[in-house]
RNA sequence: GCGCCCGUGGCUCAGUGGAUAGAGCACCCGCCUUCUAAGCGGGUUGUCGUUGGUUCGAAUCCAACCGGGCGCGCCA
């Protein structure tokens, strides 16, 4: 309905223009069609008369009537009922009951695609991409649900999406790693003459994979040279740590295209040929026994290093690498989810990208802030090293998948999050999600029941396309919704409107990329609901007709509802 | 010092140029012989951090300031 309304109003400007003389350089896109807050002004309205005075030397209302006279007689009667000119210069609209049940027939018609995009570009999406050196925390958890929620809708709006995580299995941090592992090794087999570094990992982190190592490969290794024995440790405790954060994020419902590792770079020579790349693009310098990137020139505050004087290659030389080759794999965009504690992190690796030739408006991240975790409205203070970190798993089986994951995208991830471990868990009755899902599984309920009332309302198990074919035989259908014009009308229109938003929804939230979007407009569609099934009883014996009416538009409701909860990674419970 | 994010009822947050700023939680009052009361209805709660500016119109855009979080390595 708004592109309708865009279109007519747009058409209508140029023909003012035409008349009057002058020239607006007015763009369709800044015609912005509105939901009034107020029933009194309709539907939806538009207050593009304002933009236009100054230039028309006439005021707003007299333009929004010039405007009117063009559009009303085209449209009026089919699928706008009525149009309004309201002081000070809005045009109200307000739809037909025609285009409420067109609504409703699209819904029922192709409920999973209702919605649902095509032939939008590629994407991919690489997120969480924790350390293999520890458990995953909350943390982590916000921007896996963020970014699963964003590939989720980006898919749904009908992008082609991949979904990446990137190991960090190699380097400095794994050599220390396997230092501290060693240390922990000889220890558990009761060699206490070796001590931990300074900088080593604590030992409550690599104590439980020890064990567990030392119980599949008893004392194998033990033979070894010291160097060996580090090396096997940390790829056998990279394993373990990667096979749990795996399944933590599938109890999450979440799971990567792609697992990709880091050595395989190095491996490759992909990094060689970055370097390569980049010096004969003339980008790079050598200065005090390393090579620096000219990324000063290129937008960043200053110039940096790739090469240290040591020979090794710091982490911007392979993360250019890295997103080199996400380059060169084709996508027509890439997005990275970054926690915000990363944010310095983007000028320089843009600027890097830049000096490699990339197209730079393909990239873009996304930083999700911090979650702070409380107990009682008391923030827990996490220390990695004082062991006192609340991990991910931990919290899942506290509160469960569906809470965190309704918690963590419920907030824009601009804004911090404030994650109260007793809320959630209590929130059995109070969590939001709940509530949505209640909702859905009331109108199951209903649907369930229908067989009841009349073997031919069996819309519990058939799709609900084939139930709309068999339903649409009569074409007085819906009837019942429309025909009273009171209370239950402005109710029934108030929902389908709704659900007409849906496709709008979903076009808006994935090109803004703002799936906490879909995660408010659930909660507002399960609030129309509730308030439909206290007023009206659906299933009716004494009249059939009606009741089939309202079981099809609870139908078309929980379609909505069920392809939001997909969207957002929650289940659709038929019971609670 | 510089950069990024945030500041909206007691609390947690929506709203990012439109008409009288919205939800949930909390608090008070009502509603189960009726498809699930994990629900519904009603009530109380606001200098939209401050000050200026742009605009017919600002919580929304711009500037300065105040307050909070995070980041500024030849660490990863």
């Amino acid at each position: 309905m708004e592109l309708i309304l865009t279109d007519l109003i747009y058409k209508a400007c140029l023909e003012v223009q035409d008349k009057h003389y002058v020239n607006f350089n007015l763009k369709e896109t800044s015609i912005i069609i509105e939901k009034p807050k107020l029933a009194s002004h309709g539907d939806f309205s538009c207050g593009i008369a304002f933009k236009l005075a100054g230039q028309l030397k006439k005021t707003p209302l007299e333009i929004a009537k010039l405007i009117y006279e063009i559009i009303a007689k085209q449209t009026i009667g089919k699928l706008i009922e009525d149009i309004t000119v309201t002081s000070p210069g809005y045009l109200n609209f307000t739809v037909s009951k025609l285009y409420l049940y067109q609504i409703l027939k699209e819904i029922l018609e192709q409920p999973n695609n209702y919605g649902r995009g095509q032939n939008q570009p590629s994407v991919l999406i690489e997120y969480v991409s924790a350390n293999p050196t520890g458990p995953l925390h909350i943390g982590h958890a916000r921007n896996a649900v963020f970014g699963s929620c964003l590939a989720n809708l980006l898919k749904y709006a009908g992008y082609k999406v991949e979904e990446e995580f990137y190991i960090n299995d190699t380097g400095q941090q794994i050599t220390k790693l396997g230092q501290s592992l060693l240390v922990c090794y000889k220890r558990q087999l009761g060699l206490s003459n070796y001590n931990y570094a300074i900088d080593s990992y604590p030992e409550w982190l690599l104590l439980e994979p020890i064990q567990q190592i030392i119980k599949e490969h008893g004392q194998e290794l033990i033979n070894l040279t010291d160097l060996e024995i580090s090396d096997k440790l940390a790829t056998l405790f990279m394993d373990i740590t990667i096979n749990n954060q795996k399944a933590e994020l599938n109890s999450l419902k979440i799971e990567f295209n792609t697992w990709y590792s880091e050595k395989t770079l190095h491996d490759s020579c992909k990094i060689k040929d970055m370097l390569k790349l980049l010096a004969s693009n003339n980008q790079t310098y050598e200065s005090e026994g390393a090579i620096w990137l000219k990324s000063k020139e290129l937008g960043d505050e200053r110039d940096r290093v790739l090469v240290k004087s040591n020979n090794h290659l710091t982490y911007l030389a392979t993360d250019a690498a890295y997103h080199l080759d996400k380059f060169k794999r084709g996508f027509d965009y890439i997005i990275n989810i970054w926690g915000s504690d990363h944010h310095g992190q983007v000028p320089s690796l843009t600027a890097i990208l830049k000096a490699l030739n990339c197209d730079i408006n393909k990239f873009s991240v996304i930083l999700t802030q911090m979650v702070n975790l409380s107990k009682n409205g008391e923030i827990v203070r996490m220390s990695k090293r004082m062991g006192t970190v609340i991990t991910l798993k931990e919290v899942i089986d506290e509160v469960g998948a569906d809470a965190i994951r309704y918690f963590l995208i419920e907030s824009s991830p601009n804004n911090s999050v404030n994650f109260d471990l007793e809320l959630a868990k209590k929130a059995s009755s109070e969590n939001p999600v709940f509530y949505i899902q209640y909702a859905y599984a009331r109108m199951s309920s209903i649907l369930r029941k229908a067989t009841n009332l009349s073997p031919d309302f069996d819309f519990f198990n058939l799709p609900s396309e084939q139930i709309y074919l068999k339903c649409n035989k009569k074409n007085t259908l819906f009837a019942h919704l429309f025909d009273d014009n009171g209370e239950n009308y402005t109710l029934h229109k108030k929902l389908i409107l709704k659900l007409a938003s849906f496709k709008n929804l979903i076009t808006e939230a994935s090109q803004s990329q703002q799936p906490h979007k879909i995660a408010h407009y659930a909660y507002d569609l399960a609030n129309d609901l509730q308030k439909f099934y206290e007023t009206a009883k659906v299933l009716n014996i004494d009249d059939l007709n009606q009741s089939l009416d309202r079981l099809l538009f609870i139908l078309a409701v929980r379609t909505v509802l069920a392809n939001c909860l997909i969207i957002l990674g929650l289940n659709t419970p038929e019971k609670m």
